[in-house]
RNA sequence: GGUCCGGUAGCUCAGUUGAAUAGAGCAACUGCCUUCUAAGCAGUAGGUCAUUGGUUUGAAUCCAAUCCGGAUCACCA
């Protein structure tokens, strides 16, 4: 448990000065406490406009009133204040920060917080089974991953669970070409990992289908009516058709097909660090939902259409007429996602239930959270869609038919490879063994290209741009890393230095690391209410840039007295501690050495 | 057409519960490795915050309109 961060410390002693010197209420969240410029003395500001009306005093007699009392009456926290237009800037006493590092320099979960008792579900991933992942499935699955994390952090118990796409119309595509094409082809038989043996046959029958429906076209049919001709096209209905009835040899076909897949979807998953706790298939779970129907005809809020459909409206919330149920009986995608909330609701009792999803989908998440609120589930209400956007090229989305989609095994063997150069470059750790270098390449391909992905609020939409490879200086994950392992390299090399008591005054560019270092746990606290894990990367950037500053003005080794040595290698310990952390909970590792 | 999201430096992005002179990184240019890792540091240059109007002591941020880009509105998934 961490103590309370400094600007929640001052507010109630604000608002407190207020009502003595003046006698009126004001609400803590009505201050706006920004840390200070750096052009400016101090530590954190008051922006005192907003009492300026109410108190009917001038901001500068307001700042000298408020600088006054606060540092009599609390001399300990507050060590001088200034005022400069409307702002009162609050230099915090060297104590306070000197105790936050003692007390926590060496903790390794600083910023954790206590249990909650709340079980989050967080669904990520999600993919078809008839392709490879690619760059936009990273892009979920690091955030899907990363925001686990931070709920775990934030004292949540986290379920991260998969819905896998394994059954319809396009998974019978792959497996029709499969039986067009093959010849019994295998992944084992030709080498070819197993989700990228399956996407090739479903690009094949694409092509194929495009070929037939060219031909009939031009044996003088219309395109439209081609498009439902095509051989290959039929076959594929007759198939899901057959599938849907359960035929042995579909079956058989389709299990063996899905198998290879996730045989390499592991891999991937493995790869990248991506793992589940739970695992669902559509296969299983496309029936359910039909309850739902009934239940909901019966409490009026959905209707039936005279061809027998079933219906919710809308239309007062703003939205449209929405299908629930097709007039032959079967369920459409809506409806099997209500059966899924539904389902993993009656298993973990989740008090929240994170779906990370792209944007494409807003408004399919947003019908269903209402549904299920109108239709009065208690979970309804802990829907949260974690909406981000597309990755796209410079050109535009990626798209398969034109074969511009970064795949997800290509593009983290390029970062690796661009890893191992950059590092026999630099030719720094000669001394590894291949393992080690096999390992280091790993963490910082990954990290370079996770930081990437997650740099970026999740919101929107982010450009890749191909041409130029993903940067390892700047605001990227190596830099961080890096810097990682400089502390690592110092601590090292400090070995059992004697500590000693420290009283001395910090020195600028200490107190600023350290005024840094101790908001951490307020950005933990907001990534996960934000749901947005570029909070981390920002911050973990800044602090990194911090201390390389630091680091190149203050020397901690040959520090010029055992007190500075003793608080720099403290400060040093506590930023290698947080950057670990917060790069943790983006899914990357840091190197002792790089 | 309805709804929603976005437009900030040449490029990629922060900042959008209103607050001091709008910030980073990349790219460009200048310096800094005999001392803790130069994947670094310091500096220069680069802006009509899409446009117009409004609210306010104060607007990139709030409101309205307009322009541009995207998503979505399937008995598809």
């Amino acid at each position: 448990m961490s103590e309370m961060n400094i600007v929640s410390k001052i507010k109630p002693l604000i608002t407190g000065i207020l009502n003595e010197l003046y006698g009126q209420e004001f609400a803590e969240d009505s201050l706006t406490i920004n840390s200070t410029k750096p052009e400016f003395e101090g530590d954190y500001t008051l922006v005192l406009f907003s009492f300026v009306k109410q108190l009917k005093k001038s901001p500068e007699s307001l700042g000298e009133e408020i600088g006054q009392a606060l540092t009599g009456k609390y001399p300990e926290l507050f060590t001088a204040y200034n005022v400069i237009k409307g702002f009162l800037n609050l230099t915090i006493s060297d104590h306070y920060w000197l105790d936050v590092l003692q007390r926590e320099y060496h903790n390794p979960a600083f910023g954790k917080k206590a249990a909650t008792g709340k079980t989050v579900m967080v669904e990520y991933s999600s993919p078809n089974t008839n392709k490879p992942l690619h760059l936009g499935h990273l892009r979920n699955i690091f955030l899907g991953w990363s925001i686990a994390e931070i709920l775990k952090e934030n004292g949540h118990e986290v379920i991260k669970s998969c819905i896998v796409n394994d059954r319809g119309i396009h998974i019978c595509k792959s497996m029709i070409a499969w039986q067009l094409f093959a010849n019994g082809a295998t992944p084992a038989s030709t080498g070819v990992k197993g989700d990228h043996f399956v996407g090739e046959y479903y690009v094949k029958f694409n092509d194929e289908y495009k070929r037939q429906v060219e031909e009939l076209v031009a044996g003088g049919m219309k395109k439209e009516e081609a498009e439902k001709e095509a051989p290959v096209m039929k076959a594929t209905q007759q198939m899901l058709l057959d599938w849907e009835a359960g035929k042995p040899e579909v079956m058989e076909l389709w299990k063996k097909m899905n198998t290879w897949v996730y045989e390499g979807f592991d891999v991937t998953y493995h790869r990248i660090g991506a793992d589940f706790q739970k695992m669902y298939y559509e296969s299983n779970t496309y029936l359910l939902g039909k309850q739902f129907v009934e239940d909901g005809l019966q409490s009026g809020v959905f209707y039936r259409k005279e061809d027998g459909s079933v219906w919710i409206d809308l239309t007062a919330e703003g939205l449209d007429e929405k299908l629930v149920l097709r007039k032959d009986g079967t369920s459409v995608y809506i409806t099997q996602d209500m059966g899924l909330a539904d389902q993993k609701y009656a298993e973990f009792r989740n008090d929240q239930s994170i779906y990370v999803i792209a944007d494409e989908q807003n408004y399919h998440m947003k019908v269903l959270k209402l549904i299920l609120q109108k239709l009065g589930k208690p979970y309804a209400d802990g829907i949260y869609h974690l909406s981000y956007g597309m990755v796209e090229l410079p050109s535009g989305r990626m798209k398969s038919r034109e074969g511009t989609v970064v795949d997800a095994d290509d593009i983290v063997e390029e970062m690796v490879k661009v890893a191992k150069n950059k590092t026999e470059e630099l030719g720094k750790v000669k001394d590894f063994t291949e393992p080690e270098l096999i390992e280091l390449f790993d963490t910082i391909a990954l990290g370079a290209l996770k930081f990437f992905l997650l740099r970026v609020d999740p919101k929107k939409k982010m450009i890749f741009n191909p041409e130029e490879s993903i940067d390892f200086h700047g605001f990227t994950g190596p830099f961080v890393q890096y810097t990682h392992a400089r502390i690592r390299s110092v601590l090292r090399k400090a070995g059992e230095t004697a500590l000693v008591p420290v009283t001395a005054p910090l020195l600028p560019l200490e107190k600023e690391l350290l005024v840094l270092m101790e908001q951490y746990p307020v950005v933990t606290e907001q990534a996960v209410a934000e749901h947005n894990p570029s909070l981390l990367a920002i911050y973990a950037f800044n602090l990194a840039k911090t201390f390389n500053t630091f680091y190149t003005e203050h020397s901690v080794l040959n520090a010029e007295t055992p007190e500075k040595k003793t608080v720099r290698l403290q400060l040093a310990e506590m930023t290698a501690n947080i950057i670990r952390s917060a790069m943790g909970l983006l899914g990357i590792r840091v190197p002792e050495r790089m």
